[in-house]
DNA sequence: TGCGTGACTAGCC
DNA sequence: AGGCTAGCCACGC
């Protein structure tokens, strides 16, 4: 059940694809879990420990990258988008729009 | 068993 | 328009 949740939340992350992000509401809602948008970026701080989770793609929903600081410290994260072709501008993803991606 | 915390979101001031 | 507060659920101590 609850070990389920994360498990859901992994297969969505792991789905996003290459040059596109998403929410970390998008993906509860997806799994059924709207109001644990919260949950979903816990989910994602030890999942991306384990499973080999592409976290840089997922923000939360104004497009800031609100796991930078998680992810290592410093500006990897960011590294990690723009490589994808995404634009960040001050820890946001200017043209979220366009590349955010609906599970 | 219970309180506090957090990669969020939406609403209110 | 921008910043702050409250609500939410799961996990750790």
């Amino acid at each position: 059940m609850n070990n389920d949740f994360f498990q859901r939340v992994y297969e969505v992350a792991r789905q996003i694809p290459y040059g596109k992000v998403t929410t970390y509401g998008l993906i509860a809602k997806k799994i059924g879990a709207e109001r644990s948008a919260r949950i979903v970026g816990y989910a994602m701080n030890v999942s991306e420990a384990f499973e080999d989770i592409p976290a840089h793609r997922v923000v939360n929903r104004k497009g800031v990258l609100t796991g930078k600081l998680h992810f290592d410290g410093t500006n990897l994260m960011q590294q990690l988008l723009e490589s994808e072709g995404i634009e960040i501008e001050n820890n946001t993803i200017k043209n979220l729009n366009d590349h955010l991606w609906f599970p």
